[in-house]
DNA sequence: GTCTATATCGAGATAGAC
DNA sequence: GTCTATCTCGATATAGAC
């Protein structure tokens, strides 16, 4: 096992670059509101640099969320290994808590961006992907309207309330904390 | 006392028109994505009709944010009322999730678009106001990060779970009941 | 992989007639 | 209050040289 995580195989070290730099323009603009400009002013070259690496903007929307979805994909893969539902579970929320919490910025506009969402609705990897979170944090509960509101504000509430502006000035390590403290209460799991 | 609720006079008819398009624009495009064309468009007038109501395009999201948050505002009034800190948080956060069930497309828009975001952030009437909020869910407890952190997640909760996947094709009633039931939960409050 | 240069289109915005 | 016509700029995107 490398001492540090491998890279990405799907792009390559330029293509990362581009991409870390849309995702942070991302976060703060939104995708309508990045340009083609301002994500080759950001990578420090020319946009026709830019097009050489993705032939379209929707390119750069498709990878940035790949990119930034990825370590979920992780997280969800390493939970459906646990031997019980409930393992499952709660390691799948400890990680994801973990996850947005570190990436705050990002998660926002992965989750919150209307462009962003209709890619992720029409874009089959990503649907299932979801599916399968949203699986495993039902657990063998039931599918009524109590727990599917239950796993909606659960899912809803990490990813927004870590860019509240009430939160934004605390740190991660405290952040993390309270949000798995909140979220495992609506589990019904110890502390 | 009218029957029906007198409109909004700070802006005209034809004025409230545009808001509203502009609103149903903004809630499925994002700010950014919305052109004056498509707000034209939807209106059915031209892009000059527009601009003769509003100068700018910030003008017409100012004008959807004023008009989206005055319900806000008016169950916040009506909360400070109330004698005791317990009767105005329980009475405000029963509106609120009233208010963000029955309008939860444009609840989204409002608190989720970047630009929205910076709008709110700079215009000291819409900080005021946020500040006002909080204070009432905070009622008389500290203001530590455990209770900061709880506010910030029911006031995200509210905003996003109202939109999320899982929860769309649900109606009103339901969400708003399970909704409820849930925040009152996190607020200790009795069912 | 990066550049300059250019094509094309739609954006926000204004002028002036009706 | 709405129109047609127009301006200017920045957006996505492409061609072809280095």
């Amino acid at each position: 096992m490398p001492a540090i995580a491998p890279p990405d195989p799907r792009y390559s070290e330029t293509q990362r670059r581009t991409i870390d730099a849309a995702m942070d323009l991302f976060a703060e603009h939104g995708v309508s509101g990045t340009s083609f400009q301002m994500i080759a002013d950001a990578v420090g070259v020319t946009k026709a640099a830019i097009y050489h690496q993705f032939k379209t903007k929707d390119a750069i929307v498709l990878a940035v969320a790949e990119v930034g979805l990825s370590p979920l994909e992780d997280a969800l893969a390493e939970a459906e290994q646990q031997p019980t539902p409930e393992a499952q579970r709660e390691l799948l929320l400890t990680r994801v808590v973990e996850l947005a919490v570190a990436r705050r910025r990002w998660v926002n506009a992965l989750q919150g961006d209307p462009v962003m969402i209709r890619l992720l609705g029409s874009h089959d990897p990503f649907v299932d992907l979801m599916a399968r979170v949203y699986m495993v944090l039902m657990g063998i509960a039931d599918d009524g309207p109590t727990e599917r509101m239950r796993i909606a504000i659960i899912s809803a509430a990490i990813g927004a309330a870590i860019v509240h502006p009430l939160v934004v000035d605390m740190d991660d390590d405290t952040v993390r904390t309270e949000l798995l403290a909140v979220t495992r209460r609506l589990f019904d799991l110890p502390d």
